[in-house]
DNA sequence: AGAAATTAGTTGACTAATCAATTAATCTGG
DNA sequence: CCAGATTAATTGATTAGTCAACTAATTTCT
């Protein structure tokens, strides 16, 4: 395997680098490593939702999810509601706490963005992600398919 | 955060389910999910190389690296060596046993970078194969930029 | 309606990875 | 030359994440 030639190599160390910039930037919020992209979906692109549908986009084990969840609860930044139309759910919903501090929350990963496409033209960016969600979709398609052929 | 917009989020994404795959793949030869990318490095991209390198190249503790080599010494994929000119470092390198599996396991990996790239012209995937090690590099040397800057 | 299967969430046990502290070897400056 | 600083590897403690087993609620099927 030659240096820099492979995808997963490169996607591997850009994980790893930016999430120890993601670490650094939320630790004075108290949220860890293991918390802030649950924080981000909900803070971000709206609360109420179950953990199982949590999971299921972050694409995580639940029990990390209820893990997690209750790390947030604990340091007063979600709350939890049992649905009423279904016993066995909890919707979780972002406190005020939370809320206030989402514009500059958010900026962490405007600013992380903004690293790693520092030199991009507006073009490469946009080709970067769409080319990025192409293989997203594609890994995931194959290993559904891969469990669900298993069956 | 609009959903599909994020960068960071498709290379999560991309890193968990490729992860998924690439576990799925490697349980038949014993090697987990932790010792994986060390393998790699020394098997097909050479090996006799320190601790402390593979820490570096790998961009993980060197408290990782230890516990990783280890293990795959006592699986009989890897063997270490005093470095002769220097008492503090081992080398790594593979054994008879690594060598043997070499091509079906390097497979594993060509076959992941297809499974990425379907549906990829050849040009697409070199450019995002340089779109992903220009933000590695990107986010790289932000990250050692800022912790040279706070000593 | 009620038994069987599925779903959502939790807990325990384990692997993966980081951070901090320690040891031993090497390097550097006076 | 040798004292102090740095480097490589290890270990312990902690957080992150997975997998399996379990409970409770819901859905499905007859």
């Amino acid at each position: 395997m030659e240096k820099r030639k492979s995808l997963i190599k490169a996607i591997l160390d850009t994980y790893r680098i930016s999430l120890a910039y993601i670490g650094e930037s939320i630790s004075k919020y108290g949220i860890g490593r293991g918390q802030w992209y649950f924080f981000n979906r909900l803070l971000l692109s709206g609360d109420g939702i179950s953990q199982e549908q949590l999971s299921e986009e972050m694409v995580v084990d639940s029990a990390h999810t209820a893990r997690a969840v209750k790390k947030l609860e604990e340091d007063g930044y979600v709350f939890r509601k049992a649905d009423p139309g279904d016993g066995r759910r909890k919707k979780v919903y972002v406190t005020e706490k939370a809320v206030a501090i989402r514009e500059e929350y958010h900026q962490i990963y405007k600013e992380l963005n903004n690293i790693l496409t520092a030199g991009f033209t507006p073009e490469e960016v946009e080709l970067t992600r769409q080319l990025l969600y192409r293989m997203r979709d594609n890994i995931d398609i194959y290993v559904k398919t891969r469990i669900k052929d298993s069956q």
